[in-house]
RNA sequence: GGCGGGAUAGCUCAGCUGGCUAGAGCACGGGAAUCAUAAUCCUGGGGUCGGGGGUUCAAGUCCCUCUCCCGCUACCA
């Protein structure tokens, strides 16, 4: 608890991961986005709620839990803690973790639906189309295929038939004019940039009303009064959001991460979902008038060694066995630094051993190093004194450096609010490196018999640079981070961003203490591939 | 086909409303230093800024055109 522990309310969340898929590193690099924007704004003194969870319903996992001759609830609760036991393995610090198979969500989406319908947003009629049973999906003219004896295929190749269902429907239609109204206004809604283009051309180009309810299969949420039916994928699965706010109740938590005015609430998805946010979703909140959320961002895809991730290929990658290679920290750091947040990147050994070595084991990790062991050799292995001077070139390098110490957070401020997490860790790289090439100009072990007061004062500026950047990359590394700031014997309470808050003056009110003990220095950033390091590589 | 976004040093990319000799990181060459995780620092290489044309005193930066690449073009989680 930080003594500015009052700057709002912040609400993030991760899609619900459907329940039949095996997590793979898709799964960890949203996960991790939004844990480290969790992380950030704690930090920063926000009131934060991190949503994750499962999405349970569907004919899908009805039909694999027949395959297996379980109940789906029972293949709901074995494959759901996969993606518990994923987010522990990922150290993630989420505060709820739903299931939409849970009372409360069924109750919540129920109630949402009755709302729909009281304010004349649901209407009963006839979903039909071509449906391949092989396929489990309903195809579109256009996309059949004629076979040899001129029946119609699936792009599958599967057989379909025309099959017409009962069906409620949510008039989206009558959205469209609102929707874009609401995307001028609130330009940040979507991210990065070219989804926004994206989803206005979409909405432009004229919406159709969707289905929102099955009869031909039951493992859904029961649709009120007409318990044929369950409600279909996307009011089920988005309405998990504000189920976890404790939707229908409109107080407690409703009221403060989704209020009408200042929304709050940020839903991390990947590209292939943003639809799904950025259109079905506002258009159910408003037809339901409840209030929107502040900004949907939409990520891209990791390849792996160049190759496309599939099922076929078989090549999705178990983030539990990256943790285990390279180490969590690592892993985070390379995800979020790797690629520019909403773009596609790939995922290779050279990429991530290049990242590793270059700038968490040598530039930043070595840093340290060099600091904290030459303090503990020729220092006392106490936090040593910063002296004043009146030399000119001394003050103007020791201010330098200081000033860039104190104007990181707000840098980083700036690119977490759009999701820039690659620019953040560049901010704090080029800290970093002005703060290497600073050792090197000071030669503190040359002014060791020259000027020890000096010297004192060369540490002094580069532990306290030290200990800005280590508060400031706990939401990326949070394990490294906190043993550098035991290193630097930063109290745990004083690990916020208030202390680095820092004023325009030169000194900081939470700067380093003189004379404190510093324990004996360790190395928190190993390199990758050294042997004598790969004993250590969990930083 | 339509709409949108790209094509800049070996690699990954920055370059807002046009303006000094086009930048960063990584990789590579040279030098310095030796506190440190054989880490660091300095420095260099000179890339037709996809091709062509145009506007302008001045264009990666605006206009036209050509080539190539990517995304979206719905009810699939």
């Amino acid at each position: 608890m930080s003594p500015n522990n009052n700057k709002g309310a912040f609400y993030v969340t991760t899609p619900i991961y459907y329940v039949n898929d095996k997590p793979h590193v898709g799964h960890a690099y949203t996960t991790i986005a939004a844990d480290v924007l969790a992380r950030f704004k704690r930090l920063d003194g926000y009131d934060v709620k991190f949503l994750t969870g499962t999405d349970e319903h569907g004919q899908k996992v009805a039909k694999a839990a027949a395959d297996k001759g379980i109940e789906p609830q029972a293949l709901c609760d074995a494959n759901s803690q996969n993606f518990r036991d994923l987010a522990k393995t990922l150290g993630i610090s989420n505060d709820d973790f739903i299931r939409t198979t849970e009372e409360r969500h069924i109750k919540a989406c129920q109630a949402l639906w009755k709302r729909l319908e009281d304010n004349g947003s649901i209407t009963l009629g006839k979903y039909a189309g071509w449906y391949a049973v092989r396929d489990e999906a309903f195809y579109d003219e256009g996309e059949l295929t004629k076979g040899p004896n001129g029946e119609k295929l699936a792009p599958s190749g599967a057989p379909v038939e025309w099959v017409e269902e009962e069906s409620y429907f949510f008039p989206l239609k009558e959205w469209q004019e609102r929707l874009l109204k609401f995307y001028d206004e609130n330009p940040d809604f979507i991210g990065p940039k070219s989804r926004f283009n994206e989803i206005y051309s979409f909405v432009k180009g004229g919406l159709q009303d969707i289905s929102i309810s099955r009869t031909a299969f039951s493992w859904g949420v029961p649709v009120p009064g007409n318990p044929k039916h369950v409600m279909y994928v996307w009011i089920d699965a988005l309405t998990n959001y504000i189920t976890a706010l404790g939707y229908p109740d409109e107080s407690g938590e409703m009221a403060k991460f989704w209020p009408e005015q200042n929304p709050v609430a940020l839903h991390l998805v990947g590209k292939d979902i943003i639809r799904f946010h950025c259109v079905y979703w506002p258009a159910f909140l408003m037809a339901a008038k409840l209030p929107l959320p502040k900004r949907v961002f939409a990520h891209g895809w990791w390849t792996v060694e160049g190759q496309k991730m599939s099922k076929s290929l078989g090549n999705a990658i178990d983030p539990t066995a990256l943790v285990e290679k390279y180490g969590l920290d690592q892993l985070r750091f390379f995800l979020m630094r790797e690629i520019p947040f909403g773009n596609d990147g790939d995922f290779s050994e050279a990429a991530i051993a290049g990242r590793i070595n270059s700038e968490l084991a040598n530039a930043l990790g070595n840093l340290a190093q060099r600091v904290l062991s030459f303090i503990a050799k020729n220092g006392g292995g106490k936090i040593p004194v910063s002296h004043s001077t009146s030399d000119a070139a001394y003050l103007i390098a020791d201010a330098d450096l200081i000033h860039k110490s104190h104007e990181l957070l707000d840098h980083c401020r700036e690119h977490i609010k759009r999701q820039t997490y690659g620019e953040v860790l560049e901010a704090i790289f080029e800290l970093v490196r002005a703060a290497n090439a600073y050792v090197d100009i000071q030669a503190p072990w040359a002014l060791k018999k020259t000027n020890p007061d000096r010297m004192e004062t060369v540490l002094w500026t580069l532990l306290e640079t030290i200990r800005h950047i280590a508060i400031i990359i706990q939401p990326f590394t949070p394990s490294a981070a906190e043993k550098l700031l035991d290193q630097l014997a930063v109290p745990s309470h004083e690990r916020t961003f208030f202390y680095i808050e820092d004023p325009k003056e030169f000194a900081s009110p939470h700067q380093l203490k003189s004379g404190t003990t510093l324990p004996t220095p360790t190395g928190v950033f190993p390199r990758y591939g050294d042997p004598k390091a790969a004993a250590g590589k969990g930083a």
